[in-house]
DNA sequence: TTTTGTGAATCGATTCACAGCG
DNA sequence: CGCTGTGAATCGATTCACAAAA
């Protein structure tokens, strides 16, 4: 409560442009591209030139007026304060379909590693997938202490989502990300990122028919 | 550009809450709950009190100050509203491990019906996968306007989203969902909603690394 | 009482607009 | 010049606080 955090806190959504701009900057500086100016990362980020200058200066970092941003500069900014000291280590519980095509899809990308996976059910435990071990639900507090885990991603059916919310609050984690359609209630403090998939396609659905509305009415 | 919609624009995290909601009262309703208050439907929701009267005030629905809000009534307003007139057709492209995971989750639920799903490779076209037959991409134009399609999800890798977001666009979607790690550049008008699983998962690293921080710190 | 409906205040995020620099 | 850095203005979303209703 009294201690002030070394860096002032930086809001989510920019901690989520930065994410962004991240993935960018490694792709032009894969390219070869070694300086870039803040109409150009607006360009590629869908956004614009005062909100990207904005972000920069958000994390305390400058260009130069003539030549824009050094891209390695910006991107070892950018990648020292997104990932911190060391790797982060990341437990998934629930490894049902979307369990497994969340493993797949960040499965050796980016400075974050799955340690471990939990699942209920026997069969699935044991095994090993992309790289990441699977045990059973009753070892989480051993496995998320012994790994060192800050994180936990939820995968599992609403119903449960809750109670595993709960072991891995008790088993240490300090941030979840939930996939389940329901909302965490956790202690105060601990942070918990929602993605609603239900949540999403609804909003697609009342934008576009609102589109098809507009133009049925205007004929 | 000039036409007045009959409702004035709901804005998105709206959009999203009423979402919540209707989860939320459908759930309520089915264990016999008839009336709710808004505290109560905060609580659910882990929002406040005030915030769900004003979402509430805003779809124009009124409750009454000695029994709440009727669920049955306040739940047919916002189905009415999310889910306009008929069911919203989708077509996923991309049937890889995350669309197959997409696929699965949204089989059945909701008002969203998969009319169609999408992919290169020709040994996934053909199949029916949740209840979706699954077409080769060169025809998609011709699916999209046979199937009266206004959304499209996008679940291919990051390079081709551009790609087949520009298809989508041709074929006449209103709106996308868009999984792939890039910011879509679409024409004016049309909406599209991103679903960033690495942002997502660099928000929470960030900010539980924070806490642990904190608390070293704080020794 | 308790709870709704809502104008007003607040809070936060984005955009503007321009001074300063190379 | 064109670009960055940034105070100030604006825009939007949330919360406060209280009158009205039952």
């Amino acid at each position: 409560m009294s201690n002030k955090p070394t860096a002032a806190a930086i809001p989510g959504n920019t901690i989520g442009r930065l994410s962004l701009y991240r993935r960018l900057l490694q792709e032009l500086l894969a390219q070869g591209t070694r300086q870039v100016y803040s109409h150009q990362l607006a360009r590629l980020a869908v956004s614009t030139p005062s909100q990207v200058r904005r972000d920069l200066m958000t994390i305390g970092f400058s260009g130069s007026p003539r030549r824009g941003y050094t891209i390695s500069e910006l991107l070892a900014n950018i990648e020292g304060l997104l990932a911190r000291s060391i790797e982060t280590s990341v437990a998934l519980v629930g490894v049902g379909n979307l369990g497994r095509a969340i493993l797949a899809y960040y499965a050796n990308r980016q400075p974050v590693r799955f340690a471990a996976a939990f699942d209920r059910a026997p069969e699935k435990t044991g095994r090993i997938l992309h790289g990441c071990r699977c045990y059973p639900v009753s070892e989480m507090a051993e496995v998320i202490a012994r790994e060192q885990i800050h994180v936990g991603v939820i995968a599992v059916p609403a119903a449960e989502a809750q109670g595993v919310a709960d072991q891995l609050v008790l088993a240490g984690v300090r941030g979840i990300l939930n996939f389940a359609p329901v909302r965490l209630h956790v202690p105060a403090g601990l942070y918990v990122e929602h993605v609603d998939l239900m949540m999403a396609l609804d909003k697609v659905a009342y934008y576009a028919h609102q589109q098809v509305e507009q133009q049925d009415s205007s004929r």
